[in-house]
DNA sequence: ACCTGAACACCGTTCAAGT
DNA sequence: ACCTGAACACCGTTCAAGT
């Protein structure tokens, strides 16, 4: 239902929400607690993100956030919403359609990866906020003005979309193992030292690696030159031939 | 630390697990504990997958289940785990390597499919169990076969499993709205309806789609075309041309 | 060795009552 | 209109004590 991402452009910093005139101006609202909610989520982490918590933060008790949103669900959709705020606030370097998509999809991941468990916040919501359904046009919107049918350009975006997530996901939890315990490259070369799985093993050194832009960078150049294999205006592909 | 996989091919059917002959037969093992925990995942979700409900269903106070998993996410895990067990029961159908790539992923796809909320319980959770080894094993193991080198057959590899992930997670979801709400097509359709994003619009018959196996052949089409272009045996890409 | 009982320190959410 | 206080119905986890 709420949109909740005006960014109050109001004033330089600290001032209390405009109030009606009268009584007592609230001490909360919807975009100051989403803005909360996030700086809480950089510092605890999603699994220690709770309405008390958050409440505490704000100087306000549990209860007071429910005027605001119905449930935590919907305060997670409202964040995983401003999450992809600044992905459309800066024009293309580039005229080339399928740099183009690159560079949404390089946009959509340094979003996620711009707030602790960014991915797993958004995965676990269905904004259909001004941010997400912006983001969702503009990338098929560079798919269609390519010469893509919208059916093409719809299921290519959503392809680049969920390797993003997927990507993303693995990033974060990979960047500082889920819990605390050895991060992850330690454990799979642990599971794998044994002498089975040969092409694990020989893979070992590129599935350890931190650098997960080259990863990213990877897939997105096999998702792209699949695109332009298939295309503009040309058939539906199959997985064969 | 756990395996926790054997799926103890036993004996036929419901008997006691075998005892070293001392004492009481235990309640409790892992494998068996395991089995409830998805049993119980399917009736009543992951958020609603609660030790003490799974105590509950096994017939002991929650307490006892921390004799077999030292936490929740230990369980989680070793549930992940499970879920890839049927990815590598059969030969492949195709010696193409391409069609056994996208053999893999759609098996993966399948398994995770083949309990509620199982891309997110394999989102949620790291596995290096059997299972999970096993099948990255094969599918480095086609691509190296292929002719790729270990470097592009690893990263070709987390490109397909993140896709996949992703995918099957955004599949789940809209699958059964996340909550209860209205299923995500029509939240989808209700949000874009003002008449702006046109190219959204545009889009919509194929966004709404509930036809999730097309969605994914489609991505694996993108990405097998990419790889096949890659060709095994060549330089690195880059995004660009 | 394996499980119970009971507790500890929390949760999300609701809602009368205050101001 | 907006928030507090207090409760309801839970959580994951620990650990002495029983058998």
């Amino acid at each position: 239902m709420s949109a909740a991402s005006t960014p109050s452009p109001s004033s330089p910093s600290g001032v209390r929400p405009a109030t009606t005139g009268r009584g007592r101006p609230p001490k909360l609202d919807q975009a100051r607690t989403v803005e909360v909610a996030l700086a809480l989520l950089d510092e605890v982490g999603l699994d220690a993100l709770t309405m008390r918590r958050l409440a505490e933060a704000m100087d306000v008790r549990a209860g007071a956030l429910y005027r605001y949103f119905a449930t935590k669900h919907e305060l997670l959709t409202a964040m995983a919403e401003v999450l992809l705020a600044d992905c459309l606030d800066r024009p293309f370097r580039s005229p080339d359609w399928s740099e183009r998509v690159a560079e949404l999809a390089r946009r959509m991941r340094t979003a996620l990866l711009g707030h602790r468990d960014g991915a797993r916040v958004y995965a676990g919501t269905h904004a259909t906020g001004a941010h997400t359904l912006g983001f969702a046009d503009a990338l098929i919107g560079v798919l269609r003005e390519a010469g893509f049918t919208a059916d093409h350009a719809g299921r290519a975006a959503l392809t680049v979309v969920h390797f993003t997530l997927g990507h993303t996901l693995e990033e974060q939890a990979a960047r500082q193992g889920v819990d605390a315990g050895p991060a992850d490259p330690e454990r799979l070369r642990a599971a794998v030292a044994p002498g089975q799985y040969p092409h694990l093993t020989a893979a070992l050194p590129v599935l350890t690696s931190t650098d997960f832009t080259a990863h990213f960078e990877f897939g997105l150049g096999l998702l792209l030159q699949g695109l332009r294999a298939l295309g503009p205006g040309t058939a539906p592909p199959g997985t064969g031939g």
